[in-house]
DNA sequence: CGGCATCCACATAGATACTG
DNA sequence: CAGTATCTATGTGGATGCCG
């Protein structure tokens, strides 16, 4: 499973003195004080991941913006399962207005994950289907439902 | 790469003519009870990932919500790395404001991700850490960074 | 059928100022 | 230090209606 990661071994203690003064009361096991920081691999496994703010060449932004936006997922599974028009698409989310569904294939269709193909003629039809890129966005899918039954899960037990 | 999932034998047409007035039909081998539709397994493991809506009891709504809102994925990614304080977050977000910083805290902390400790005195201290469910979050992180870098790959190529 | 144009309601982010 | 209180600007979702 995509789950497998390393995780557990990362503590990877950041070293004192990032809180201002506090004088020499630092964390004592990490006494080797640095001012760089240092990341977890895993999480940070090159210098796009080390920002300060939101960046949109992190990596991670990207894949936000993928998935970025109510409804989006849910038009993303629907895709998933094979191409389909926007009124098939209409009938599967009947509560999601023709407005949202569209600003949603727009926003895929400028990340270039979903790809348009209008049938001409009458009636009209367009169908919407997933690109190699769009593909990509499954095994993400995937771990969002996992993560959120772990969740569930501990909640549970609470 | 991972993308290898089932993915491709996993087509599953919903029921058939879903254009026009398919009328009387309906998929032959559905053609009992509503009409259900054939879910991915990995997609929707159990019937709480099979909503026609955004349902906060879906799992993937819930780890949506986890990792929801502007800078809260660099909040939680400096949380995995170890406790730290309020004031060590806005040191390592320094264009986070204070506000912002607060009511993610208290998002996560409502959510039981993230566990807060005051320490009495002056300065006062408070301490927030990640908790067991918190951690549950690390995998999710590590895949978005890995989605994200794949997108940004084959647009690379385009 | 498959949209876009409008209008509206509300949520959210950010800046600034102030307090325990 | 660690927040809260305001205020404002902008974003976003949803409803409705029109049109090719």
């Amino acid at each position: 499973m995509v789950a497998g990661v390393v995780g557990q071994s990362e503590t990877v203690r950041v070293t004192g003195e990032l809180g201002g003064h506090t004088g020499s009361q630092a964390d004592p096991r990490a006494g080797n004080q640095t001012v760089s920081v240092a990341w977890s691999t895993q999480l940070v496994p090159d210098a796009r991941g080390a920002t300060r703010r939101p960046e949109p060449t992190c990596p991670v932004e990207v894949a936000l913006a993928a998935i970025s936006g109510r409804w989006t997922t849910l038009v993303l599974r629907e895709l998933m399962h094979g191409p389909r028009s926007f009124g098939e698409l209409r009938l599967a989310l009947p509560t999601l207005s023709a407005k949202v569904l569209s600003e949603r294939l727009a926003g895929l269709e400028r990340q270039t994950l979903v790809e348009r193909h209008r049938r001409r003629g009458f009636p009209a039809r367009t169908v919407y289907r997933l690109t190699g890129a769009g593909e990509r966005l499954r095994p993400l899918l995937v771990e969002l439902y996992r993560t959120g039954d772990a969740l569930l899960r501990d909640r549970a037990r609470r």
